[in-house]
Parts: structure tokens; sequence; C-alpha cells
DNA sequence: TTGCAGGGGTCAA
DNA sequence: TTGACCCCTGCA
């Protein structure tokens, strides 16, 4: 079986995919955008994502994937991993000096994923303010009490929340996920999103400002919420979210001085164009793990 | 063990 | 432009 040039076999309900280049599971899952993919002791990572649970496990160049057909794969996770991506011409675009190839050499396996957008809108909310570990686990309370049972290996896991479940919580229950003051505006922004969901298509092809603006009519929803759900659901990839990590790699390193977000999206533009948003994904990871900017790296 | 700073920001004034 | 904000986690 091929599928998008890549060779398949499938089986007792595994695939395994040949010729997968540029994966790297841990720095797929582990560079901040997606919250709901978890490291097993064999190096694989099982995840809930597009109402289903798979694991993924990265054997030299192959890619295999437990508890998917090769049918599921052709609909589902060819897309969501990225596979019809040439990431080799990615890393070497946007490896535009020392820097940057020190960032894509780093985390060389990055993959920007495709994910479901209500999710990311509402992942992307509960993690103003919070901890990484912290928004983890209140994902997990919301789906663990508004989302789908799922079974996988003799373990329940539970689908993301569809958007109608969120907009009939009512808030003095939603607030026993632990998200604080967001509890509010998950279940506000889901009401607007169950009412009138969004068209990706059209957030695809209207100015950058104006796809960032549409989604700022969100409630916890501001410059960078937009910019993380637009990048981290696939629907276009010329965002450079500027959270504090990458406003500190672009300060010390590119600028050496205090930069505005204003400034930083001017650079990252005129540098990396419609891939901007990979090159945010390397230096996010890059900066992250060296704990660039941080009193630690002093 | 306790205490405190700060967290992939947003809102309202 | 600035302070408040739920609730935790990480660190001293």
């Amino acid at each position: 079986m091929n599928y998008g040039g890549y060779d398949i076999i499938e089986k007792r309900g595994s695939i395994i995919i040949k010729g997968v280049v540029r994966f790297d599971p841990v720095h797929i899952f582990e560079c901040g955008q997606c919250f709901r993919w978890n490291r097993e002791n064999d190096g694989s990572y099982t995840g809930v994502a597009m109402g289903r649970v798979i694991n993924v496990l990265k054997d030299g160049q192959c890619l295999v994937i437990r508890n998917a057909t090769v049918e599921e794969f052709a609909e589902i996770w060819f897309d969501y991993f990225d596979l019809g991506r040439d990431y080799n011409l990615v890393a070497k675009s946007v490896s535009t000096d020392e820097i940057m190839k020190k960032a894509v050499e780093f985390g060389h396996g990055i993959r920007i994923l495709r994910q479901e957008f209500f999710e990311t809108l509402i992942s992307f909310i509960i993690s103003s303010n919070n901890s990484i570990s912290r928004i983890k686990k209140i994902v997990e309370n919301l789906s663990g009490m508004y989302g789908r049972k799922i079974s996988f290996n003799g373990r329940t896991y539970y689908a993301f929340p569809e958007p109608a479940m969120l907009a009939d919580a009512r808030i003095e229950e939603i607030c026993r996920c632990r998200g604080g003051y967001r509890c509010g505006y998950v279940i506000e922004t889901s009401r607007m999103f169950a009412a009138e969901p969004v068209d990706r298509s059209e957030l695809a092809s209207i100015d950058v400002h104006m796809a960032k603006n549409s989604l700022m009519k969100y409630r916890g929803v501001g410059e960078k919420v937009a910019e993380c759900t637009l990048l981290y659901s696939g629907t276009r990839h010329d965002i450079f979210p500027t959270d504090v990590w990458v406003k500190r790699v672009m300060e010390e390193l590119y600028f050496k001085r205090e930069a505005s977000s204003t400034e930083i999206h001017g650079f990252a533009a005129s540098r990396f164009g419609l891939l901007s948003g990979f090159a945010q994904q390397y230096l996010f990871y890059y900066a992250r793990e060296k704990k660039i900017g941080t009193q630690n790296n002093r």
C-alpha cells in the first residue's frame, strides 16, 4: 500500500509508514504545540487526537502508529502530522543565519501538527498566564468531564469535548477542572463557537491581521492565543506567535535589546515570510529547552 | 516544610 | 499602559 508517497504496511492493528524523515516524537510532542500527548516507558507517545487514541513510535525512518488503519492514515493522520510537507526544505529555508541553523539542528524533528480547531482554541485560552504542566492537567480534566470515553490498551481516555458540551456547561461545574478564571472564557467562547463556527478556509485566505482579529472576538483570546490557534491548528503558517520565550530569544540573540512585539513580528515577516510559524517553533523549542534569557542561562 | 515568585496572557480601567 | 487574576508548580 502506498499513500502520499509513503509505503505503508498494516498488521495487527498497527501501521508502519516507511521513509519518514524529520519526525522526532520528542520534538513534536514536547515543543509546546499540543497538550494531550504523553511519553511511555518505551519512548513512544500515546495521545488523544481527532477523537481517537493512538500510540506513535519512531524507529529509524519507520513511523509506527498503533491502533490505526491505512484508511485512517489516509483520512486523518497524514494531514494531522503534516506528512505531505517537505520538512527538509522548510528546515533549509528557515536556516537563514547561525542562530536559526542551531535552533533547527536542535529541534530537527519538529513538525507542526494540524490539530482540531476548537480544541486548539480552547487549549490556548487555558494556556494564558499558565504553566505547561498545569495546562495539560486542566485540558485533561475538561476532557474527562465533558468528552467522549475511549478505551485503548486497557486504559480509559477521553476525547476533547465537542463545542456544544462546553457551551452547555455550568460555570460552577466547569470550575472543577481547576482552570480558575479562564473557565468563564471557555464557556463563553464555546457558546459563540457553537452558535457560529469559524470558516477555516476563509481564515486561511484573508489578510493575516484580519484572521487574528476575527479570532480575538472570542473571550480570553488576545493576539498571542489567536496566533497559536491559527498556527497549531495548521490553518496558516505565516504566523509568528510572540510569547515570553520567543521575545526573550529574539531580544537576546537578534535585537540585543528590548523589542516590541510589533518589531519582532516585522522582523519575522521579512525574514521568514510564509514559513514564519516553523521558524518560531524551532526558536521556541530551542529557547525553552536551553532556558535562553532566563536567570539559569545568564 | 514553608513561603513566594512566576507561569506559551487577557481584560478592564 | 498597568494591575489584577485562579491556581499551581518549581525552587530556595
